[in-house]
RNA sequence: GUCCCCAUCGUCUAGUGGCCUAGGACACCGGCUUUUCACGCCGGCAGCCGGGGUUCGACUCCCCGUGGGGACGCCA
């Protein structure tokens, strides 16, 4: 690998298709983080080549989404940069300029075969059981012919004049040595009818004249690979490095799509998921240290990632490790971050976390019980609106037992200005002594009373988190309520 | 169908001929901690797809099966 004396250059090229795909996310990790190794440029190209399915505001999300996820590029379609534009759309002159070389060269011709034929043709290919081709018609066809269908105004497609003998062998990074035979490689459509350059086109010419010294892709571009060699020869320009990745599976090994599940990234971080879970999640996809450690921050990764340790084997996106890995950063990761990262979600419920160091003791303890944010409000709303009882609880509550222990507390509680946790602990050990109550039958109808679930925290730190006044009046109101 | 790629616990993976009685993580199960739940800690269950070679010795190398996936678009 060139990476000693080459700048290296490696590119993110996502199609503006309304959502960015988990898997494009760890291709644009692993593009990412091969660049930061390596003290590279990571690039942003948009490769809306196709009108049809290219959906307007999509780009800007994509960038919103990539950036909110720290893969910050070096050059993109926001960023500029010296090989612009980054946008596909807007580098048609290029293409036809380019694609006229390869016309002149015989690299290249003019095919007017409409898709009715093509269809048919492939049709009868399959029901022979041989591979769907492209069956040469206009691939001599001669000159004058060219030129009157041309001045005609026909429509027309320009197509990749690839050779049917011999075969072409490469090296992939994560593959090594690779053989295709060249005669089942189509004459693959360069130009389409509308003018604009298909993919192979396109990201050949672009990925020489932006100097991608590695293309790190997913592996479904693995069998198109002699095509783009082909091209890259026909224009005498040098191979980048390939790199294809293992793909993404669902549960069922199939290429990963959002029939099982949520596959785009907007949703998962809508849902509070952390980008450093997920992408130190996604990087595990296909990925590995030699050693057992998983967690890393995007920071470590940079220098920990390397390509030869990805796997050539697919990896099924399994949502339970992600979730646990959710759950891991929201505990560890500092306090305030998280509940700076939780505020929208509390504010979406409509719940009032003005008080801020009560919202930081909340966010504490209700992070324990969370593998994404938009989880931690239900855990969290019984401290700020009036609890709710059911049947059952209020047989609890209105028992004898529990009136005494709430008795005991309120009085308790109001003979105390202050308090620290460690008083709290005390104070409990004390009413148990005095009440003789003891067990669930005395934590029981005290956190009903004060948190509205039977489970939860511990009697201290809910005490701590509500505040006397609010604890005070909780248990009063369940020492009154009407059974 | 054709071509290409792949193959270690259910899942993500370590392992590059003897360090393997196959290691770690998730999930699952059990225990501890806790008044409870969660967290945390400790422990357990569970795997080299099959068959041939090569070798003194194969999870590791080769071949053949089998299985899975991808590609075969004027989509990327």
């Amino acid at each position: 690998m060139h990476t000693g004396n080459t700048q290296v250059r490696v590119r993110f090229a996502p199609s503006p298709t309304g959502y960015l795909h988990v898997g494009g996310l760890r291709t644009a990790l692993f593009n990412y983080l091969f660049a930061r190794k390596h003290g590279g440029t990571f690039i942003l190209r948009i490769e809306d080549t196709d009108q049809k399915r290219s959906i307007p505001g999509a780009l800007e999300e994509l960038i919103t989404t990539l950036t909110r996820t720290g893969l910050q590029h070096d050059e993109g379609p926001d960023v500029g940069g010296d090989y612009g534009p980054y946008i596909q759309s807007q580098r048609t002159d290029i293409y036809k300029q380019y694609i006229q070389q390869l016309l002149d060269s015989g690299k290249a011709y003019y095919c007017f075969c409409d898709e009715e034929r093509i269809n048919r043709i492939r049709e009868e290919q399959r029901k022979r059981k041989r591979p769907p081709m492209y069956d040469g018609k206009c691939r001599d066809l001669p000159l004058d012919e060219i030129a009157d269908k041309l001045a005609q105004g026909l429509p027309f497609v320009i197509r990749l004049r690839y050779p049917k003998e011999g075969k072409t062998v490469f090296d992939d990074v994560v593959r090594d040595r690779v053989a295709i035979d060249n005669s089942i490689i189509d004459d693959q459509v360069l130009i389409k009818s509308d003018g604009f350059p298909t993919y192979h086109f396109a990201s050949v010419v672009d990925d020489h004249l932006m100097k991608i010294t590695h293309v790190i892709r997913g592996e479904e571009w693995l069998s198109s690979v002699p095509k783009h060699i082909f091209l890259y020869e026909s224009f005498g320009w040098e191979v980048p490095v390939f790199v294809h990745l293992p793909l993404l599976l669902n549960s069922d090994r199939s290429k990963l799509s959002k029939r099982q599940g949520d596959v785009s990234v907007e949703s998962y971080l809508e849902k509070g998921y952390l980008t450093e879970a997920l992408l130190n999640f996604i990087v595990l996809l296909g990925w590995h240290s030699a050693d057992d450690r998983e967690i890393y921050s995007l920071k470590e990764l940079e220098d920990a990632f390397s390509l030869d340790r990805i796997n050539k084997a697919g990896a099924v996106f399994d949502i339970e490790k992600l979730n646990w890995m959710g759950g891991q950063y929201i505990r560890t990761l500092d306090v305030g971050y998280i509940a700076d990262q939780s505020r929208r979600f509390f504010e979406e419920a409509g719940i009032d976390i003005s008080d801020n160091d009560k919202y930081l003791k909340v966010i504490n303890t209700a992070r324990d019980y969370v593998y994404c944010l938009s989880m931690i409000v239900e855990h969290a709303r019984m401290f700020y609106d009036a609890v709710t009882f059911s049947e059952e609880d209020r047989d609890l509550i209105g028992q004898e037992d529990s009136r005494r222990i709430f008795s005991y507390w309120i009085e308790a509680l109001e003979g105390q200005e202050t308090w620290s946790p460690d008083d709290l602990s005390v104070l409990v050990k004390k009413a148990i002594g005095d009440l003789g109550i003891k067990g669930k039958n005395f934590y029981f109808p005290i956190r009903l009373a004060l948190f509205g679930n039977c489970h939860g925290p511990d009697i201290p730190t809910l005490i701590d988190i509500l505040g006397r006044d609010e604890s005070v009046e909780r248990l009063t109101n369940a020492l009154h309520l009407e059974q």
